[in-house]
DNA sequence: CGTGTAATCAACCAGTTGGTTGATTACAGG
DNA sequence: CCTGTAATCAACCAACTGGTTGATTACACG
């Protein structure tokens, strides 16, 4: 996952509508209609937002006659996670030695 | 953590300056102008960018002196995971047991 | 072919964001 | 007290975002 697709998915994470279509299509594809009815905005408005989430690689569309269905892709989900844990990881391991240090001191004094 | 705060978490990780700075805070605390160092912007512009992490609530600062150190927040981060991997999972079971129904009418057929 | 529905495109507007420079506050040290 | 340094505040600007309405494209069905 390159960093401009890192950019475009957290920001596309931090709109309250977007977290809300995500919540919705991990139960299952929606279309955009389904998912407009969601929210008090315009039909317009929700296509947009699920172009952000397309264009973050978020979700993929497919093609049912008239219908464009939504699905969430999970393995985008899992890479943002992944860029997560490994930087808390390492600022936890690095509490931990933080703690050890102090311990340590503690008992010399 | 409340909807508002994640809207400002997944935005302040939004901008790649600010993750830098997440994964350079990871390694241990530093102050506004180690900071600043690694970029070309200046220094005004870092402090507003840790202004963003510090309100997201995924940094805080400290007093020493005359310096201010940043210092990350892993429990804010294993927030932000753990919302996304509720609706990961979600999803992935979703497709699980998609399949098995195919699987279940490919028998059939 | 004509009609209805799903969805996007296009233009526009108000508010926010990321950067700049200049001035200001807070503290340490001689 | 005075000087130097860390950091923020304030005002400003160009670019982007999230919403609107109106027009347009794509497809299904009778």
């Amino acid at each position: 996952m390159t960093v401009d697709t890192l950019d475009l998915a957290f920001a596309a994470l931090a709109d309250p509508v977007r977290r809300t279509i995500v919540a919705r299509l991990s139960t299952g594809p929606a279309t955009v209609n389904e998912l407009a009815d969601l929210f008090p905005i315009s039909k317009q408005a929700v296509s947009k937002h699920i172009a952000v989430l397309t264009t973050a690689g978020l979700i993929t569309r497919s093609r049912d006659g008239q219908r464009r269905p939504c699905h969430l892709d999970p393995a985008a989900l899992e890479a943002l996670t992944g860029w997560i844990d490994g930087y808390r990881l390492t600022a936890e391991r690095q509490y931990r030695r933080l703690d050890a240090l102090l311990s340590t001191l503690e008992e010399q004094s």
